[in-house]
DNA sequence: CAGGATCCCGTCTGATACTG
DNA sequence: CAGTATCAGACGGGATCCTG
């Protein structure tokens, strides 16, 4: 199969960097998945529908993304307060590659469980043995929402 | 834009996760870029071609490569020993996912930048204003070789 | 309701030293 | 050369308290 791309190179490494640094954050990527499907949400919408994520684990992702020009921050002065984030067409264009990624794991996810399981079974099964609920639990919360 | 893929939803969470985890390490992306270029290294060269990655570091990704099914670690019992490193079909086919995120960091590098950019004017610009050089020489030596 | 400020602990990571 | 073992510091991320 032809993996090279157009700039497979030197090129984009500067431009590639923070774009790692994103989705390389669980949250980040739960949270454009969510944002992307269903449109705007409000901050303990949010947090509802991730489920485990702490107020400030939250707070700083939404951050990043609005620094990035992921999302957007809309406040409306009213009392309670209400603040919308919803996705701006830069990052719903980023749904495009992650979904991809995702896609792509789906594809695989057989073959790696495989890799993985003859991998302890050769060595020292001991590493890896079962992800904290910390990880698992409000991922699947997140997916299924 | 469509970002909606065959299968945007619930039932490939479980799937995604291991992947995230992996992409999101930044060595491991230099690592599978660098092997998908060139073909089969050592470990010292790859030591030597990412310039700053410790050695324990280059251990433990090659490692979680290897687990995953995504390189093989082939050992040459000659003295002194020799140990290569490739990727596997399956590492390959990570790549175009990987690249697909890459052409679109690239594409999108100046609209990113600008959106960090006017945020930072905005608010206070004291936060992340030059990474380390242990964040972007690095990188920058890696995809240059 | 939205989120800023703190405290605190576990993990990640780099540096160093040692082994086959 | 290709690692493993150990130590120490940096950092991420959760829990909690408090404000507009």
């Amino acid at each position: 199969m032809d993996v090279t791309v157009a700039h497979d190179g030197p090129e984009d490494c500067a431009a590639v960097k923070p774009v790692l640094a994103r989705i390389g954050d669980k949250w980040v990527v739960l949270i454009v998945r969510l944002l992307g499907r269903k449109g705007p949400r409000r901050f303990n919408e949010l947090r509802r529908e991730i489920g485990t994520i702490s107020q400030r684990m939250l707070t700083l992702s939404l951050r990043g993304l609005e620094r990035d020009g992921l999302v957007t921050r809309t406040v409306h002065p009213t009392i309670p307060p209400r603040v919308e984030y919803e996705l701006t067409p830069l990052g719903r264009s980023l749904m495009v590659p992650i979904n991809a990624l995702g896609n792509w794991a789906f594809a695989h996810r057989e073959e790696m469980d495989a890799a993985r399981a003859r991998f302890d079974r050769l060595h020292g099964a001991a590493e890896a043995p079962a992800p904290p609920a910390a990880a698992a639990g409000p991922a699947d919360a997140v997916f299924k929402g």
